[in-house]
RNA sequence: GUGGAUGUAGCUCAGCUGGUAGAGCCCCGGAUUGUGACUCCGGUGGUCGCAGGUUCAAAACCUGUCAUCCACCCCA
């Protein structure tokens, strides 16, 4: 094969019974984000390269594709859809109804190394809330993740969340500069990954000393068998004696009740699996609440969901500051999961339609485009055999292939009875009906998704 | 961006220390002119990722390049 016909690094082609998947997973979210309230927007694809790379720090910077269009202007293909709902924000925000709450899906762009499960082009499905300060939106969006995972059928997963303004508390409680709090977090988040060991290594890499790493790491000891909010409450305590700084113990005591307060009505809608990960970080710079992740028990696949507030985020696009919440999907990975649980469904989607209309020569064709015809007005998805010279059996070969489940059969016999031959692909029973019959016989039913 | 593995038919792969390619599945045709998943018979299909080099001779050895996978980095 020559690199000619490949699709770039990173691309891929979707043949129909993969699409056909990946359809039914969007479609699947799409309709829990409307059931929730949330709209659709649309926004470009690119962006001026300096909105795109405003704050998201060098590592992030480093992904966007970059390009310059004739007028010299830079540009960037869009890496997620945060930054964009900014400036989204920021420009039309006098014509939107508050709370805002949109939801968006679409492809993004990051310019990475590919991998299982990492591609330079790729699908992300995000609900953002903008216009409330209320851990309220948070609550929200965590039982909206749950809806969609239980929609999909997802049992193995894991939600924990945690709060960057607790954080920052012990990083200051930790004697770790302001300077180097982002390659500690860093490190930090890794620990499930690299152990104990492998963080102090990072932390000493950076400048950062052991015994800030201890320090870190006392701060969010706690004797076992004790419930999320009396460990929060323990640590409100040790922040309160450790930090010196009145205004970043207020808003590491903002942040612990914060998540007392979700965790508290977390039980009360039916989420109390929640949990509480002192040492959750997230990556993106923007976050500045609470934060949240949904990571599969199957540790090769990680984390496929996650988001937090980020209350800066209209501000930094020039408008007056609200306060901002969102979820962002990995779209792919939830495909991924969802192939390798139903790999023999997979293989058995229907691609579309439900029936197929087969005529044995010449002499039916206009009987036969009638039929289809009266079908597809009743909502009734109907192919029409295009062959100049159709032979019944390459025909109900093709059908079969296509997973389609009825054939209908007209030939001599059913244009002089006015009817037709149903045949069921799946059971091979064949009925002799009229049209009529057949509607009722082969009529959408209300079909769960995946 | 760094390190490693891999690349042979549409798919999964075989091909030993160099001697100009093979299997299974798929596909197409027939046994079966109003009936598909089984059986039998026959058939199509590959400048061995691409470009150089070594050699009388390269799918195999060397170099470069592109792509995929894996680890790091980062993340969905």
């Amino acid at each position: 094969m020559s690199n000619l016909i490949q699709p770039p690094k990173g691309t891929r082609d979707f043949l129909p019974q993969e699409m056909a998947l990946r359809r039914n997973v969007m479609d699947t979210i799409r309709e829990c984000f409307i059931l929730y309230g949330f709209v659709e927007i649309d926004s470009p694809v690119f962006e001026y390269f300096e909105l795109l790379s405003r704050k998201c720090g060098e590592e992030i910077e480093k992904e966007i594709y970059t390009f310059e269009d004739k007028a010299k202007r830079k540009l960037g293909l869009r890496f997620e859809f945060t930054s964009p709902l900014g400036r989204y924000y920021a420009t039309n925000r006098e014509k939107l109804t508050k709370p805002f709450k949109r939801y968006m899906i679409g492809k993004v762009y990051r310019y990475e190394n590919t991998q299982m499960g990492r591609y330079r082009e790729f699908y992300q499905a995000d609900a953002d809330i903008i216009g409330s300060y209320d851990m309220s939106v948070e609550l929200e969006l965590l039982d909206l993740a749950v809806f969609i995972l239980a929609k999909l059928r997802f049992n193995d997963y894991e939600i924990i969340i945690n709060d960057r303004k607790i954080l920052d508390g012990i990083i200051n409680a930790a004697g770790i500069e302001e300077t180097k709090k982002g390659a500690a977090l860093r490190a930090i988040d890794k620990i499930a990954k690299i152990g104990k060991d492998g963080v102090i290594k990072e932390f000493q890499k950076n400048g950062i000393g052991r015994g800030k790493y201890n320090s870190f790491i006392k701060i969010v000891s706690f004797n076992k068998g004790l419930d999320d909010k009396k460990k929060l409450l323990i640590l409100k305590e040790r922040l309160n004696e450790a930090i010196k700084d009145e205004l970043i113990r207020n808003k590491a005591v903002e942040g612990i009740e914060e998540l007392l307060y979700i965790l508290k009505n977390i039980g009360a809608i039916g989420l109390n699996f929640i949990k509480y990960d002192p040492l959750l970080v997230r990556g993106l710079g923007y976050y500045t609440g609470p934060v949240f992740e949904i990571k599969s028990k199957d540790v090769s696949i990680g984390s496929f969901a996650a988001g937090g507030r980020y209350d800066n985020l209209v501000e930094l696009y020039g408008a007056r500051p609200e306060g901002a919440c969102g979820i962002s999907f990995g779209v792919e990975r939830m495909i991924d999961i969802v192939m390798q649980r139903d790999e023999k469904a997979v293989k058995s989607l229907p691609l579309s339609i439900k029936l197929y209309i087969v005529y044995l020569s010449e002499n039916e064709r206009l009987y036969a485009y009638k039929v289809a015809k009266t079908l597809r007005l009743k909502g009734i998805g109907a192919e029409l055999c295009v062959s100049g010279k159709p032979d019944i059996g390459k025909e109900i070969k093709y059908a079969d292939k296509k997973k389609i489940k009825y054939v209908v059969i007209i030939g001599e016999k059913e244009v002089n009875e006015n009817k037709l031959t149903l045949k069921n692909l799946h059971t091979r029973e064949e009925k002799f009906l009229t049209l009529e019959e057949a509607i009722t016989q082969t009529a959408l039913k209300f079909e769960d998704r995946m």
